[in-house]
DNA sequence: AACAATTACGGAATCCGTAAAAATT
DNA sequence: AATTTTTACGGATTCCGTAATTGTT
């Protein structure tokens, strides 16, 4: 059998070209790493390098383990953190999300479930779900979209609705809900991290114009101190930030936009090997998904 | 970084259950093991043995741990291969083939190339090209499919024509053709191992009887002493032992068969990365592929 | 002269086996 | 009593670093 420091040790030569370079490279001493080449040699059973008596290069065969060596340590690699990320996933469930809205109202649930869970701060993209949930990163993501492989199941867990936040005076402010034709024209404040959302108000939103903040502080400022209307989800309202911000503003009042395309589904995507041990928190989650809005219209 | 044998002991052990079964599987003490699945454990950073004092059993993260261990030593193992296969197909060329024509062919050939090849005594299954063409397990796979794959290209190299040995004084013997109808009927000896052919003379030629041999010498002895016919085709015929079976025979004469299906079209598959090394070798063996019959009827 | 690879030698780490101990069935 | 795991101890292997050697640029 090939110990893998010797895999390692060929890998950077490969890179490096000269043995001492990748003795320097390895913190060893120049020596260690012939003697190694030389045992991995001896246990590949081929001549894997041309030696010159100064000097050293692989062969065409060299190279080729060379290249597969890689391969083997990635592997390796990639088993070690797939079985930690595992065993950690037995003791705190980690979520993730796609898009912002499930993260926020994960984050308002914690501690509400059951289960201990622990809610990422960043976004998976959507075609590395399969691979972070297969090496046990997440134990389930959120998503806008459904997975589509053997071993992964995605569940229906409930609908993102866009609202928007008027000033009371609006005349929209007194409809129980508008359509994005009834916003075209308007200036809106947004924040830059809404994913999907972003393009949805652009598409749909004629004439609009869009002032996009980063930082939520002034974000706060500007909606409070001014009276251009924002954007909201049922999801994003649960936010402490969201809410205060609401609720501070006696002037505000949020509608529903009515249009199909302001309405998200999200799917929950987990491991069908997981799926016993996930049931209880997706139910748990699904029965405190916000339906409804928690500011009606005056 | 995790030692391999440290791997090898844990997949033995999630075979065995016990330390000492394992010890025996892998001709080392128990207290080695012992040592070696706390190492182990150590490595990974994460619980993978329940210990109860005498009892030592995997945890749910040890039996993930066990199973992706053991993906790792494949891959080990299958580097290995892959670069001695790799390292041997430099000096002998090793070819191999789905059906039975082009390796009679090239055993025939073997010598008067200029290349150094080694021909395989066994068939590979076509769904298996793609491996033993990706583990240098053979350079050249002759088959009466076209292999499609990223990295693997397929040449025609020609096509092996399906002929009938017939008793001169047959009628059909003065032909300079003849097509499966007008052997309906017949009683044929036929070698068992003829791969595709065997199928096709039973679908195409109506209410014949086939006489199966598995045994060289006594189809010669049948043959010989019988009037019975028997197939051979353009690349067969180049088998120093139907020469000689149809050299010592002269009340025998071959004669082609004319329809489509008699007619097989022969493709050598081979890495892309290999095309220039095979270019040579190929374009050789086209030159000097068999393209008519060697034995002419009266 | 500077650099790169190999060899030689001594030390250190580790890996192994034997023996003994502890605990369970 | 038999089985299994663990620990302790001593030996052997091997893996490493320093120093010296050889050969090249």
């Amino acid at each position: 059998m090939i110990e893998s420091y010797l895999l390692e040790e060929l890998t950077v030569f490969a890179k490096t070209g000269t043995l001492t370079q990748t003795a320097a490279q390895l913190n060893v001493t120049q020596p260690s790493v012939t003697r190694g080449m030389q045992k991995l040699e001896d246990d590949f059973g081929v001549k894997l390098f041309e030696r010159q008596s100064n000097r050293i290069r692989l062969t065409p065969t060299g190279e080729l383990a060379a290249k597969e060596a890689a391969r083997v340590l990635e592997a390796s690699a990639a088993m070690v953190t797939k079985v930690q990320n595992y065993d950690h996933s037995r003791h705190v469930t980690p979520l993730a999300a796609t898009v912002p809205g499930p993260l926020i109202l994960l984050n308002q649930l914690q501690g509400t479930l059951k289960e201990n869970i622990q809610v990422a701060d960043t976004f998976v993209p959507t075609e590395k779900i399969a691979n972070a949930l297969n090496n046990n990163q997440y134990a389930l993501i959120f998503s806008n979209q459904e997975i589509f492989a053997d071993n992964i199941e995605s569940l229906y867990v409930g609908e993102e609705r866009l609202q928007v936040c008027l000033d009371q005076f609006m005349y929209l402010a007194n409809q129980s809900t508008v359509t994005f034709d009834e916003l075209k024209g308007l200036s809106f404040i947004v924040m830059r991290a809404i994913g999907p959302w972003g393009t949805i108000i652009q598409d749909e939103i004629a004439n609009a114009k869009f002032m996009s903040q980063d930082d939520r502080d002034s974000f706060a400022e500007i909606t409070k101190y001014s009276r251009f209307p924002f954007f909201t989800t049922n999801l994003s309202q649960s936010d402490p930030f969201f809410k205060e911000r609401v609720k501070a503003d006696a002037d505000r009042v949020t509608v529903p936009i009515s249009n199909d395309s302001a309405q998200m589904p999200i799917y929950a995507s987990y491991l069908l090997s997981q799926k016993e041990r996930l049931s209880p928190l997706i139910s748990d989650i699904r029965q405190q998904w916000p339906t409804a809005l928690q500011n009606k219209p005056n």
